[in-house]
DNA sequence: ATGCTAAACGGACTTCACCCCGCTTAGATT
DNA sequence: AATCTAAGCGGGGTGAAGTCCGTTTAGCAT
C-alpha cells in the first residue's frame, strides 16, 4: 500500500520554500516597477533584491514575462471572480448581450489599470498570451453562444471581438493614450465603442 | 548658384554603398528566413553572412525588428497599390462596405502569408507596430467614415476594427493555427468572419 | 533521529540585441 | 586630379535573457 489519507487539493504541490521564494519574488517585484517602472526589472536584479540566484528565478517563472503574468494572474482571479459569480450585468443573470457590454467595459478598465504589467507580461516567442487572455475568449464565445446568433464561425467571432477588446490597449495605444484619458464623465471611448459594436452584433438574428 | 538639374526624387538619399548594402542585407536576410526560419536570424549571423559589419546592420535597420519591418515594406508597398489604385473591391470604386469586406480579406491572406515575418517586426518597445498597421486603421476609419455610420468614436472603432482584423494573426493564433488550414474552398475562417462582422456593423444605420 | 532522493538553489556561462567610436570612403567641390 | 568632409563602416564592448549543472535541502520513510 502506498499512501496515507492525504486530504488535500494540491496534487502537486509545490515545495514549502519554493512557495515563499515565489512569494517573496512576487513582491520584490512589485516594489521594483512601484519604484522605477517595468523596463527596471532585470532577471538579475530582481534576483540580487531577493536575495536568491538567478537560476531561481527562472525555475520559478520560466521566463521575464513569466514574472508578470504570475503578477497579473492575481489580479485576474478577482476579475474572474466577478464576472463567474459576481453581481449582473458582469456577473450572470442578465442577458448575453448586456453582459458581453459590461464584460467589455470591465475588461477596458482592467486593463487600463494594469498596463504597464500586461504588456510586460506579453511574450513574443510564445504566441497566445496565456494568463490574461485565457479567459476572454471562452467567456466571449460562451455569450455568442447563448445570444444564438446566426454566423458562420462563432469560434473565430470571439476570437476576433477579443482581438478588438484587449488589442487595442496591448498592442496599438502607446502608455499615453491608454492611460491619460479618463476625462468625460461618459467613460474610456474604448468602452463607449465597444459598446457599439457589441449592439450592431447582436442587433441581428 | 548652388545645384545642377538634378532631377529625382530623393530629397535625403542614401549614399550609393548604402543602398547597396541594404540591398544586399535584405536579400541575405530573406535567404535566411528561407532556410532556417525568422528566429535563426540574428545580427551576427545577417552581419557576418552578408560579409558586413554589425554596426552596418544596425545602422541601416536600426533594430532587429526593423529588418522585418523592412522586408514587410516592400510587399506592402504592392498591398498597398492594390488598395489604393487597383480594380475594385479593393481598390476604389465600389461601396464602403463592399470594400471593406474586401480590405479585411485582402489584409488576412497577406499577413497568412507573412506570417512568420510580421510577428518577427513586432516591437515589444514601441507601442505602434509602424509598418504594418500604419496603413490598415486609416483605410478603415476612411471607410467607416464614408459610410455615415453614426457612431460614438469612429476612430476609436476603427481602431478596434484594426484590432480584430490583425490581432489575431499578430497576437493570438500560433504558427500552425494561422498558416495550416486553407482548407475550406470557402476560404479562411477568418476571412468569413471578418465578412460577417463588417455586415453587421454596417447594417444599422 | 537518521538517511534518502527528488526538488530547489545558485551562479557561472552562453547568446543575442544594441552601443560606441576611431577609421575609411563616396562623392561633391574646386 | 586633388582635396575635403559628412556619411558610412567595422567590430569589440555592454547589459540582459535564458541555460547548465554541481551543490544544498525539504520532507518522506524507516
Amino acid at each position: 500500500m502506498n499512501s496515507p489519507v492525504v486530504p488535500l487539493g494540491k496534487p502537486r504541490g509545490e515545495r514549502a520554500d519554493a512557495a515563499r521564494n515565489r512569494e517573496h519574488l512576487l513582491a520584490t517585484a512589485r516594489a521594483m516597477i512601484a519604484e522605477h517602472g517595468t523596463r527596471k526589472v532585470t532577471m538579475d536584479a530582481l534576483a540580487e533584491r531577493a536575495g536568491l540566484g538567478k537560476g531561481t528565478v527562472f525555475r520559478r517563472f520560466g521566463t521575464r514575462a513569466g514574472i508578470f503574468q504570475a503578477l497579473l494572474d492575481e489580479e485576474e482571479h478577482r476579475f474572474q471572480e466577478r464576472v463567474l459569480s459576481g453581481p449582473p450585468p458582469l456577473g450572470p443573470g442578465a442577458g448575453p448581450e448586456e453582459r458581453l457590454i459590461a464584460y467589455g467595459r470591465a475588461r477596458i478598465a482592467f486593463l487600463v489599470e494594469h498596463h504597464a504589467i500586461a504588456r510586460a507580461a506579453l511574450d513574443r516567442a510564445q504566441p497566445i498570451p496565456v494568463g490574461e487572455v485565457a479567459m476572454t475568449r471562452p467567456h466571449i464565445r460562451m455569450l455568442i453562444g447563448q445570444a444564438g446568433l446566426s454566423l458562420p464561425h462563432p469560434d473565430t467571432l470571439a476570437l476576433q471581438l477579443t482581438a478588438a477588446l484587449e488589442g487595442p490597449l496591448l498592442l496599438y495605444l502607446s502608455m499615453d493614450e491608454a492611460t491619460a484619458p479618463p476625462a468625460e464623465e461618459t467613460g474610456h471611448p474604448l468602452a463607449e465603442s465597444w459598446q457599439a459594436l457589441v449592439e450592431r452584433v447582436f442587433q441581428a438574428g
